[in-house]
DNA sequence: GATGAATGAGGGTTCATTCAT
DNA sequence: AATGAATGAACCCTCATTCAT
């Protein structure tokens, strides 16, 4: 009773940081499986092999811990892509580079995809964060078009350009989706009907190329 | 106490059909500004100006409500775009009115777009009708992109077919969600916006320009 | 949508006393599927094909009903079992025809069974009730084992007595909810049975046998 | 605020079992004044001084509360009888310690005898712990006087034996019923009331008197 | 006489979160 | 450092019961 051995086993008591990345996997398959509110601490707790105390003392409450999710996926994400499309290569090649990066991390890491989206656009508290994360894509893609549109001696409003850049990027999220939920779909391939989509429709752009209402 | 005068309020005991829209409009509402799970049936009921087992009487379970919320906003919607654009119009045309259409609803059921789809995409349940719903818009637009194509002598496999229609519709959906954000947005311009993307998009389609990979 | 013509179908607009009937009958048959917490007086009744309003205007609050249904059907019971055994008969025979009527009316109305007594039991509200009937039941036991003890020229302490009773009416319930809850046993045998465990302890009783605790 | 004495009162903070002993006895206790159905969770929680979620947390749902309540008594009552009745004494001496310990425990445990049966009984989702229970002890009586009989040199059909042992099981909770309603009658009493009530029965088996019905 | 419309009240259940050890 | 024990606060849902027509 009194002289507790204190051999407990070596895999115990780890430094805080891995700790914190086994609660961060267990919260984001959790929250994949279940949802952000059907999700609840307990199994988190639980599937981290942790007690619940600790989360809380780690990653603080639900929402904390969701944004944590999000921030480790999302910064992932974005250094997959990033070290994928560097800054020097010609548009298409970035953007084709680019695409396959992350509809390669899409099909890898289906559970953190939906954890970033699927959960994230429909709870109000993190609509914020996510609203940023898609905010820093936009600008990427539109920089890339208009550093296309420029070397073809060509000038495109920029809120024109931000607005087509979202709908690529709308378009790009949506084909994510879709990879998401087909296991036997194959990246490479849709990033490539990504890539067909967006590039026609850039080189229209190239070409000053423009739809106009008919006059009412 | 003494002789109280018959006009009691005018919008007591109204007949089940009124006071359906009035729950499914309240529901609507709180749904849209909450989400689902934040939402509570008592704030509804309250919303709606009456008690809650009217709810439950009325349009059952939360979820059962939701779903009726889903549809009536869906049919609404798919309503005003079939109403818009004829099938016999060129494809261009019917494009451009259904897109006009669309906008112009989203922008003026904010509401409704936030249920139907920012909340519906996010939980579990909802999923499968949002999927079918989807899958008709998708159809749809896959079948417009095919006759037109037919129409120029080409022809598209299938599947490409539906994964362009499909990004086609993750822009709009994107575009959508972002006009839904931004109270001062002109919805006519936003769907002159996403016409222009697609079309150019399609006419490239139209033309047999396509984008190959680069060999690894 | 003025001349509303005035010929209702001809089984509409009953006499109270029927109405009340149907309702009892509804009643009896819902209590017994259901339990009386679990039956709803929704479902009352619409299985009495009238609305919920009549019924509270007809047979008051739920617990009313179900002392309603109480009351008729003990009165069925008892007058069933009164009609088998005249008074003027010697005890073995008032108690075997007793017991007959008793056995044969519960594998008639199973249901009304249920109500009558695996409901009323465990409710208490309905406690008092029951005991009522019970004690009626026990009194009637009771004079029949006095009388026959009487004839042989014995006498025993009414507590004594009342005692026994009990047993026999409790062993005489116990085989009722047997039988009630076997579809395919026999009325006449069970009656036949209890009759046996009865009187050969009846017989003991007129005779003078006793049992008696060991000295501690 | 200032130093505060470290010494909280004594009940809080209790191990586990220990709570879950006090919960089944606030269970057993509200359950029994009220009723399965009347007895709400929230009063259970208050008498066992404690809130409702550990309720939950430790016992599960109201049903299985009640189930683990059913289990506590019945286990209990069983090993208050078989303690007092070994196998291996003479069948008249086994039922009568077996009576005696019986009604002993029903006199003191006059709420677990509500639970085990008043309750129990009506409501459908326990009968079958409850025929359980009741078969078992029906069991054990028909062994008595399979063996009473056997060593007589006797012999009666199994469905026969089964027959009288149901009701003698019948009449003992009858009796039991009534003792746990009167508050000032005396267990010891009452068990020599049914051991006269059975043995005799039983006595009159053993020489093979049985009644017939009359020739209709 | 008869009913659709309406509700107050309450019960079971769950969960994020925090003590006290 | 780590955890079992504990809870406040809601939320969904149901039902007996009654108006107003």
């Amino acid at each position: 009773m009194l002289a507790r051995v204190s051999s407990t086993p070596a895999f115990k008591r780890l430094p805080r940081a891995v700790r914190e990345q086994q609660m961060l996997d267990a919260a984001v398959k959790v929250f994949s499986r279940r949802g952000f509110h059907a999700a609840s601490m307990d199994e988190i707790a639980d599937d981290a092999g942790i007690s619940k105390p600790m989360v809380y003392a780690y990653l603080g409450t639900k929402e904390e811990l969701f944004v944590a999710c999000l921030h480790r996926e999302g910064t992932r994400m974005m250094q997959a892509i990033a070290g994928a499309a560097a800054p020097d290569l010609p548009a298409d090649e970035r953007l084709w580079r680019g695409l396959r990066a992350f509809f390669g991390f899409v099909g890898a890491h289906r559970d953190g995809w939906a954890v970033l989206y699927r959960q994230a656009r429909g709870e109000q508290p993190f609509a914020g964060e996510l609203a940023a994360m898609r905010a820093r894509m936009v600008e990427v893609v539109a920089g890339m078009l208009d550093h296309a549109l420029r070397a073809e001696g060509r000038e495109v409003a920029e809120a024109e350009l931000e607005v087509v850049a979202y709908a690529l990027v709308g378009a790009t999220e949506s084909l994510a989706d879709w990879l998401a939920d087909h296991a036997e779909a194959d990246p490479e391939k849709t990033a490539t009907r990504m890539m067909n989509v967006a590039w026609v429709g850039a080189a229209q752009l190239l070409q000053g190329t423009t739809w106009r209402p008919p006059a009412a």
